[in-house]
DNA sequence: TGTACATCAGTGAACGCGCGTTCACTGATGTAC
DNA sequence: TGTACATCAGTGAACGCGCGTTCACTGATGTAC
């Protein structure tokens, strides 16, 4: 592989931002390449000098978005931490906050391309299961030790779910309410 | 707006039934207008004659998707409560079944498309949006009376995200098992 | 019952367009001496 | 320090293809008398 600080590799890193946050506004289907390039400054001509096909940006891109959302959800859930919230308020509260219902380029992209993962090619359904799998370990790491089998894996489809619906019903009223209520019922009994 | 038992009604239903598998199986954008057509035994040129535009065939095949799923999912929860199951644990089971993850083109529009739902144009989002509430209230009237107000859009947020996971996942012991985790979790202390 | 005509559902060729991909080229950067 | 050449990132025209949509036409069905 090439060296990452040389100048192309700087472009790569540029299209390779641009890209994720294409997919989790427009869907794996939703953005072309020669948008994707034009949005990054440059001529989609060059696209094939970084990247191997439109697929394989699109499996590199969905990894990216991972770990772009993974940062924000961090940064969020120290911030809630260092008021006193336990992990997991933190964490639900972070991810279900309604800011998420307007910006789902910057959010969780399982959330913003999870009825699509299965219809891709391998190597971006691939892709599309470690995320899901680096999601729920991420909720795992929130939850007390002596929590049960499975709780992650409740929860994190419970928020999954929960950002769809509220996004497919739109940044209103009654999006806001169903996100309410799924953070509420998260965090009934929950410590502070 | 035409008779309903003429020939040109019988073929328009023909291609609505055609779409609303189709678009379960590929999503909005993975179908065409001539795919459709060709499904259903026809020519692409006679589309027209039955629908403004691809969208407006998009939005009733979406209506339609969400009458087939019902029914397939009462007569599911029909057979379970006559066998005893309480209406909940009836249609927990029958929503989160195994099968479920093999047979998308048959199963709830919603969990096929959530996450595509706010891209589309207005009419089809509409469409989304009727089709989460009529899935909402098909939930809540499987409670029982009692039930704190928001029990249904959690539990409709949990199913869905499941259901979306499981298939990302893949129809595999991974996506099984948190589908399996899901169907206990819902269950947990719900009468039979 | 039969013939002539009108209606109408469906056909298939054609359109304009945008897409993913290729490739010859350009102009800037780096290297040799 | 300067010149000549090689390397390389990015450009932009071109390709083949599939899509949504249109439309003149065909052949079957229905109606009038």
């Amino acid at each position: 592989m090439a060296p990452k600080s040389g100048r192309k590799a700087q472009t790569r890193e540029r299209i390779l931002e641009t890209a994720a946050r294409a997919i989790r506004r427009g869907g794996y289907q939703g953005i072309g390449v020669a948008d994707i390039m034009k949005e990054a400054g440059l001529t989609h001509g060059g696209f094939y000098a970084h990247f191997d096909s439109r697929d394989a940006m699109l499996a590199a891109a969905l990894e990216r978005a991972g770990q772009d959302a993974a940062e924000r959800i961090a940064q969020a859930m120290a911030r809630r931490q260092a008021q006193g919230s336990a992990p997991l308020r933190a964490l639900v509260e972070s991810y279900l906050h309604d800011s998420t219902l307007a910006s789902p380029e910057q959010g969780c992209p399982v959330a913003a391309l999870a009825s699509e993962m299965p219809r891709q090619s391998a190597p971006v359904r691939e892709a599309s299961v470690r995320r899901i799998e680096g999601l729920i370990a991420k909720v795992r790491d929130a939850l007390p030790p002596e929590a049960p089998a499975g709780r992650a894996e409740l929860i994190t489809s419970q928020m999954v779910g929960a950002l769809q619906l509220a996004r497919a019903l739109g940044d209103n009223e009654a999006g806001r309410a169903l996100l309410a209520a799924n953070r509420e019922a998260l965090l009934a009994g929950a410590p502070h």
